[in-house]
DNA sequence: CGTGCGCTTGACTTTTTTCAATAAAGGTGG
DNA sequence: CCACCTTTATTGAAAAAAGTCAAGCGCACG
């Protein structure tokens, strides 16, 4: 598939006419990422957006002492980096590849341009981030509300529903980058699976989770106590 | 000032053309509420956005067992409430007024329609949101990252530099209020405040908190260690 | 003048992290 | 193909941070 196709074929890009699609053309970037390289570090200056065309990337925050919060992960036709556009600045997080990946480049003055005189890509932009601003404050309120059993219950049903039901399901990322994505370390989330096994919530195998009480974790997730 | 004038005056329209912030008035529904009262709930349907005339107004979120956190405060001429507008769908977490307050509420369909015709104003709005999802992004990293301390020394700080670098500071809101904001309860907090003076960082007394240590507050709020 | 709310303090519990050790898994080079 | 090394995951014991419960104080407000 040609740029022009593959750029139109991005959500964000929903409506654009064939011209100014060709227009974004001109001025994207492509770069193809190895596994578990930096995109952008927090404090860098934004001057432009990325989008995920094949691969992974996480947007996360390093504490001091090395412990890392993600942000989100993000797929393919999904964009990335885009506060400093916006609001002038620094990126407020770093990013990285979770696995080799391709990514477009769309540098900030070009797009801003372009946006200015397309209403429908605004639009688009300001659901996207607004989505964005949803799922954040669903992350602050696991991180102050809610205990970690909640947070890794709360996942698992996610993981459930985006397999359209399906109890069996494969982590497709590491414990570790699980236990950073839940806000916690790899120790305590080892634990809190062993204890929910135990239970007879879930059966574990690797990366393979099986859920075998839907309900209780259900409750739980409801930041239900007792655990 | 008549309404237009308001209007115009609210950042988020900054630049607006003069006929454009007339058909905002024609839209345009004032509210004044007391204090306390609620604005919306998370899960309302939003079929529209608020913007603080005057007074203040909290977002929070709250757990089952009855604890919140405050995602913001909002003092005149900001705007909340925007992101049913551009995503569908419901409030991601409910707002109230702290103290009397004067709002305006704009109905979703005819801003929609305006941001449609109107490329400066969906400029304003993505800066708005972006600047958003840096604080959120902040307020993640601190439930995250760092420890009360850390989140009370931050505040403090700000507060300073809110002040011109005044090392006399007044809180404008309870030390309950407070504690929801860091993400902590106010028995925790208290606690804290005590260390911090006995240790001769600060000096409270009230409401009133005097910094004593600027130079040590900074380090804790780097995430520094040792309290 | 009492009632209630905001704030503080103490004692205790729970949750989570830290540190350390071990085990299992996966890939690389000989 | 195997030994080796790194990464990933698990477990235990102990410490630390924060939360719960309960009590008490002071002050504003009715």
């Amino acid at each position: 598939m040609d740029l022009t196709s593959t750029i139109a074929a991005i959500p964000l890009f929903e409506g654009l006419p064939r011209p100014q699609a060709e227009d974004l053309t001109m001025i994207v970037l492509e770069q193809v990422l190895r596994k578990g390289q930096i995109v952008f570090s927090e404090g860098d200056e934004g001057i432009g957006f990325y989008v995920v065309l094949a691969g992974r990337v996480k947007v996360f925050k390093l504490s001091m002492d090395g412990k890392e919060q993600i942000l989100h992960i993000l797929g393919p036709g999904e964009p990335f980096g885009e506060v400093p556009v916006f609001s002038g600045q620094k990126f407020p997080a770093s990013a990285a590849t979770m696995e080799e990946s391709r990514l477009l480049f769309f540098p900030r003055d070009g797009f801003v341009a372009l946006i200015r005189r397309t209403p429908e890509l605004a639009l688009n932009m300001l659901a996207i981030l607004s989505r964005r601003l949803r799922r954040f404050a669903s992350l602050i309120e696991d991180l102050s509300l809610k205990e970690v059993p909640a947070r890794l219950s709360a996942y698992l049903l996610y993981l459930n529903n985006a397999n359209r039901g399906s109890r069996d399901l494969t982590l497709d990322i590491s414990k570790a980058q699980l236990a950073s994505l839940l806000g916690t370390i790899p120790e305590t989330l080892s634990r809190i699976l062993t204890k929910m096994s135990k239970q007879g919530l879930i059966q574990t195998e690797g990366p393979r989770i099986r859920i075998l009480d839907l309900v209780a974790l259900e409750d739980l997730a409801e930041a239900g106590g007792g655990l």
